[in-house]
DNA sequence: CTTAATTTGTTATAATATAACGTTTGTTAT
DNA sequence: ATAACAAACGTTATATTATAACAAATTAAG
């Protein structure tokens, strides 16, 4: 087993445990209520774990929400392509996986000849369940 | 001629000029410093400019940044389309104009039969001059 | 004209994020 | 084991980004 685990810290730890829990994007303050029992007190110890976690690719900002979600993406180890399906109605969010997708992108090169390291692509339109509500 | 011609209000005039003067995407407090000597004093009447503009297609935000962009893809009237290249050294931010891509992007659909109505990407990465002289 | 809708001006405040500082804990090399 | 260094922590204060609420002024449409 040449499995790399990433040994987190305490706080990194109980951050990532809310945000593996949560059914979808948690903002940084209600991260910060809900591991107040847990000891955290300040935004900032919130702060430097989602940076940290965001780093080893364990979780994702969708930007478009300043929200944080666990990355679901296993093969990513650290995450530098991420996608994401937003419904506007009900905001659920869904990282998108798909090879063809990522490859597509990945490979991208635009007309000046700059080649990317890294995106963040957010669709946004109606989830099945809202779409038939409507 | 039927070309629409959007009507701007005195606000959205001015902030839509200061935005379309600058070299690169501006913050929202930063366009208020910028506008104070034409009598907007509030942050609330920057954000509503940018609010309408943003809805006309006229200007973008750039998520990752906070910062507001003009568009200059002319025959995105109202752009639901956006993608940008965002250089990690010098902040530069370009927006990308590819039809393939555009078309790629419009017509994508994951595997829950999601069907979207826009998109933002955003790509991250070295210009060429950064590239340079590194 | 007059009614409705939009835009404006203004004050206050909410929500998101970082600076700066010193302390503690964890890792690595001797 | 311990010195030296790096990473994480705790804390206070503050910076940055954005919206609520309300009344007045302006503009568009019938």
């Amino acid at each position: 087993m040449t499995q790399k685990q990433e040994q987190l810290s305490k706080n990194q730890q109980i951050v990532l445990n809310i945000i593996e829990k949560a059914k979808g994007p948690l903002k940084a303050y209600s991260i910060l209520y809900n591991v107040q029992k847990r000891g955290i007190k300040a935004p900032l110890q919130v702060y430097r774990a989602l940076e940290k976690l965001i780093e080893i690719g364990k979780i994702h900002k969708i930007e478009s929400k300043n929200a944080f979600i666990a990355c679901k993406n296993s093969d990513c180890e650290i995450s530098k392509a991420t996608a994401f399906s937003i419904c506007n109605n009900c905001e659920h969010v869904k990282e998108i996986k798909n090879t063809k997708l990522s490859k597509y992108l990945s490979n991208f090169e635009d007309n000046s000849g700059m080649k990317y390291k890294k995106y963040n692509l957010e669709f946004f339109g109606l989830c099945r369940d809202c779409k038939l509500k409507q």
